[in-house]
DNA sequence: CTGCATGTTAGGTT
DNA sequence: CAACCTAACATGCA
């Protein structure tokens, strides 16, 4: 469930708590959650200090002394808690930060346990696979960038945004959301946009996106902040997991269909399939052309 | 009991 | 090589 905004959100909230911080102990409850050598993960990082906490498309790295960085990602249900050390535990908790001299602790809990932690010497963390075949961040490309590598494709957009190989940081509910904003079907193939619809679709994404972080991610199942309240934007959805309800656009109602696996929200009025333009159809100015939201769309 | 939720990867097919 | 499909991971919820 996190994506791009939810984990943005959770590391500048990090950043507010543990910047500066010694790590004290660790307790490990479940060491498979643990990626590389399960055995020193504790006595590694023990005496470390934050130095800074950042986000590479959905995995967050936190940057210690010693050349040491702590890559985490949090998958579906992986949850990052900054609490007291009086608060309750929750059930699936695997993992317990102390610091020294401080009454509150960093708490790593995930009820599916696919989330991992990752301790990663610095200097080779952009070596590993799993970051190095990131594309770029959504909200950093440039639209020329952008509209490059979605016509070069021939896929369907919504899984092509949803490729972290292509973009990183988009999930199911913001890639749906940027969809509806740009009026596209998810089923579109990439080739066939329009360059208008390419820009629009870059915008949707980023204001999309942008918003999201404002009001602090979404809620739905899972995801809660730092310090456990709930997200905000969820409120805001106009499709994800809006099936039945009236699209604010056109009134029609949204529709749920499954697509390769994911369920996948759209409105079928204001985002329907355009067939791929053919400009010689274009020049004959026939009719259909004309009367489409395409053709008034293209040059 | 069944099916569904979702991020990512692995492995296979077209 | 690109695109696409399914299974797997583990748990809880309707």
């Amino acid at each position: 469930m996190p994506e791009l905004p939810e984990v943005e959100t959770i590391v500048r909230d990090l950043r507010l708590k543990i910047i500066g911080q010694q790590i004290e102990r660790i307790a490990v409850n479940l060491p498979k959650m643990v990626r590389g050598n399960q055995g020193d993960f504790a006595s590694r990082l023990r005496g470390l200090f934050i130095k800074w906490v950042r986000r590479r498309g959905k995995n967050i790295i936190v940057d210690l002394t010693g050349d040491l960085s702590l890559l985490i990602h949090l998958k579906m249900t992986g949850q990052l808690f900054y609490v007291s050390i009086d608060s309750p535990l929750l059930k699936h908790t695997h993992f317990i930060f102390d610091f020294v001299d401080n009454d509150h602790q960093l708490r790593y809990s995930d009820k599916r346990q696919f989330g991992h932690m990752h301790p990663v010497d610095s200097p080779q963390l952009e070596q590993l696979p799993e970051l190095a075949k990131l594309g770029p961040d959504p909200l950093e490309i440039t639209l020329e960038e952008f509209a490059e590598v979605v016509r070069r494709r021939r896929r369907k957009i919504k899984p092509l945004l949803l490729d972290q190989t292509v973009l990183a940081g988009l999930g199911n509910i913001y890639t749906d959301e940027a969809l509806h904003r740009a009026g596209i079907h998810p089923e579109q193939l990439s080739s066939t946009l329009s360059g208008y619809e390419v820009e629009a679709l870059y915008r949707a994404i980023q204001g999309v996106l942008r918003k999201a972080i404002e009001h602090a991610g979404s809620s739905v199942d899972n995801y809660l902040r730092i310090d456990a309240r709930p997200g905000d934007y969820q409120r805001l959805h106009q499709v994800y997991r809006c099936q039945g309800k009236p699209c604010s656009r056109c009134d029609h109602p949204i529709v749920r269909k499954k697509m390769g696996g994911r369920g996948t929200y759209f409105c079928p009025h204001c985002q329907k399939i355009e067939p791929p333009f053919k400009h010689h159809e274009f020049k004959g100015h026939s009719k259909s052309n004309l009367n489409s939201k395409r053709s008034m769309i293209r040059e």
